[in-house]
DNA sequence: CTTGTTGAAATGTCCGACATTTATTAATGT
DNA sequence: ACATTAATAAATGTCGGACATTTCAACAAG
């Protein structure tokens, strides 16, 4: 695959209508890793040099310069001296990086394949964490799971979508939370900004509106809030499987993973 | 805490006898990280100026500020506009960021509250991961396994820790990724450095002499390595456990971690 | 055919100046 | 005397240009 197609929507020197040139650094380097996330350079692709970048974001060779050096950190990028830049393969992505974290969150039209192993991810691990989570769980730790939960009821009956998901957010990381561990809960956070989108994806999904499917939604989170206070790590790991094999029903790619999730062992 | 003893091993322009002053962007970054990581900084304290740092390191503005910028994307560091640079608390600090991954391997004189935390971490996911990998290893992941391991028994003949060594990392290192998934890969990389370490100071642990005891460790991980071929993973998960707990009760902080390895759920 | 040289092109580094943010201090008005 | 505002200092952030270094390719000499 050549650079061709991706040198042609990266090096345009005019900006495009809708998004204008991105100005600070965050921004610019935000923008190029969308571009190799979404898949438009193949892994061996050299990626514009900086003095193009420049003109095309229109900022000085020190931002571009800073902006590449967040790429090459999340193992997006490679660059030599005398060589230039080119774009590594997805097996080097640091997918546990806070900033590929952050990358991921603002991008719908993501590399499928990454996601499905992004998913593939929580679907071992998630389960795993909340029976944890049922043996360390604290008062205050069941309190802030009781909290996001009440906010995902009450923001059901308002046809507010946005709310909702970030409550349910906030359920999923209160879970990380309550194993008591620092390594468990960065986990947790870095793992946000995908929970975050599965949960946008799920929601455009057709049955939204179907309001027994909400309410069974509503359910089976409590379910795992109930196994967590009730310290029942297996009931709890049970729960929070069922959670993530609906989602992962709602958007169709459950059935070729069968590894993992029914095998109690 | 105040800054003073940090900074004073920080901003002395003698450089001490046995590190010459580093030279590369990475080595002061490395230099830096390792100040905090070993605990000389309380969080909130002011770190070093820029111009400070450059006399310190005899380095141009650039290469400290491009050093600077490691630490803040690793969590350790915040930086503000007219404020200063500031240390960050330890649970801000991005422990699955390769780079601190990268500066926890070369450095001894970890925090030890750092060090537990990731060890639990291991504690609770290793014998995890084991029961995937039980259920998904190929042939190849197998044969890996295997080179690990009979690497591990050749240099035991030899008297070669370091060999030793370097097979046993290899080896767990072959479980993560013969779970087929990035994510869980890439955390066996992360984790990496920090299993490294266990294993040398549990190899400068007293027993190390003893050969039986040494013949006992070998036995415990070709348990492993069988459950993992003969596709059973709860086998695995215990001897992953067992694993694991030796190698703590070598080191001694075992029994304040009762949380999680020993109950079967 | 191999080897060495030259040159272009890319990234890496340094330097100096200025911009911007923040906190402190001084000045001022009521 | 106190609160508010203005000036100042100190730190990080940004810029532009020059130069250094590495890599690759073309080319000529042996």
């Amino acid at each position: 695959m050549t650079d061709s197609l991706a040198a042609a929507s990266l090096a345009t020197d005019s900006a495009s209508a809708d998004d204008a040139t991105p100005r600070s650094m965050e921004a610019i380097a935000t923008c190029m890793a969308r571009e190799i996330l979404a898949g438009s350079f193949g892994p061996g692709d050299s990626f514009p040099r900086e003095l193009d970048l420049c003109q095309r974001f229109d900022a000085s060779r020190n931002r571009v310069r800073n902006a590449l050096a967040q790429l090459v950190s999340a193992g997006l990028l490679e660059r030599t001296a005398g060589r230039g830049t080119i774009v590594r393969e997805m097996s080097e992505w640091q997918l546990l990086d806070p900033l590929m974290s952050h990358w991921v969150s603002s991008l719908d039209g993501i590399n499928p394949d990454l996601m499905r192993e992004i998913y593939a991810f929580r679907l071992s691990v998630e389960p795993y964490v909340s029976a944890l989570a049922a043996m360390k769980a604290n008062a205050q730790d069941l309190a802030r799971l009781e909290r996001a939960f009440e906010g995902m009821v009450n923001s059901a009956n308002d046809s507010s979508r946005e709310a909702h998901a970030e409550h349910d957010v906030a359920f999923h990381e209160a879970i990380y939370h309550a194993t008591h561990n620092l390594v468990w809960t960065q986990l947790g956070s870095l793992l946000r900004p995908s929970i975050s989108q599965l949960i946008h994806s799920t929601q455009q999904s057709a049955q939204q509106h179907d309001h027994s499917h909400h309410r069974a939604s509503l359910d089976r989170h409590r379910a795992v809030m109930e196994a967590i206070r009730l310290r029942q790590p297996e009931m709890a790991r049970t729960c929070a499987e069922r959670v993530l094999e609906t989602a992962a029903r709602d958007l169709g790619f459950s059935p070729d993973h069968p590894q993992l999730g029914h095998r109690r062992f």
